[in-house]
DNA sequence: GTTTATTATATAGGATCCTATATAAACCAA
DNA sequence: TTGGTTTATATAGGATCCTATATAATAAAC
């Protein structure tokens, strides 16, 4: 039986660990230009590639209008361009533009260095043991999504 | 050396399961009248007690700002009342409505069954092991934050 | 081939969070 | 006591997310 207590259940302490993920990567990133918002779309366009809104809505597990906010703000930044798909006249191909290309390297480093600290003291079986839990955290929240 | 992959670091794995909880928080609070935001409020005032905005955004370890919109939308919807501190001009005292009151033990409940769901499958050690090994990150996030 | 259903985006409205800054009360030092 | 600092809230502006719904183009059915 679960407590009452806003620390002895990982709902919480997920949440707490998201803002401050957040918080530090949208303060790390500022300065070239990106906010955390941006990262999925970073990674999932980083080799070049076009994808449609749709795709990127669903890699990234995001609602499709939240993913079209952050593109219609990545467009208005620069970050993104959007070509017609040739073949359906509904959708656009979604890629990012040269500047924001050449940008992905750093951004990288910086996220690696803000994954090294937040981890310091943790040995490579405990990372790897957290990354395993909220894998399967993950896969029962997925379920319980689609349930009902 | 972490590869740039969304799902061999923690950091995109805890903004999943984040918004996940978020999404089945709201869907299962809302017809009683409240959100994931009002949660840290709620238990830090299920007791009664009243307390200024700054303890809670304290405790809840969110922004003054932050917490001072939620408090002010959940007086909006009648769920917590604010009365000036005697002590301090500057200050109220917050504390939940008798209606707001009443309907935590069923909150309680319904996140505890949320949790449990979440959790299907874990033994109680990895439970522990998850919440110790979240607890540890959230420390060094703190530090991180505090750091210029 | 027209009608209907599905699908890709867009828009509206709102919750939750953030940073930066303004305001007002309280405290403290001279 | 007055003037400067600290502290509690409030406000402005914006990012990110959500649900619900509208629009437009494709696909499927008849």
């Amino acid at each position: 039986m679960i407590d009452w207590n806003l620390f002895s259940t990982p709902a919480p302490l997920i949440n707490m660990a998201a803002r401050a993920f957040a918080r530090l990567g949208d303060r790390q990133l500022k300065g070239m230009g990106f906010g955390v918002g941006h990262l999925p779309v970073l990674y999932l366009l980083r080799d070049g590639a076009a994808m449609p809104q749709k795709e990127l809505a669903r890699f990234a597990k995001v609602e499709q209008p939240s993913m079209a906010q952050t593109l219609a703000r990545m467009e208005r930044d620069g970050l993104v361009r959007r070509v017609p798909d040739p073949n359906d006249g509904r959708s656009s191909l979604v890629s990012l533009t040269a500047e924001a290309l050449a940008k992905t390297p750093a951004v990288r480093e910086i996220l690696r260095q803000g994954s090294e600290q937040a981890l310091a003291g943790f040995s490579q079986d405990e990372v790897a043991t957290l990354c395993a839990l909220l894998q399967r955290l993950n896969r029962n929240l997925d379920l319980m999504a689609v349930e009902e």
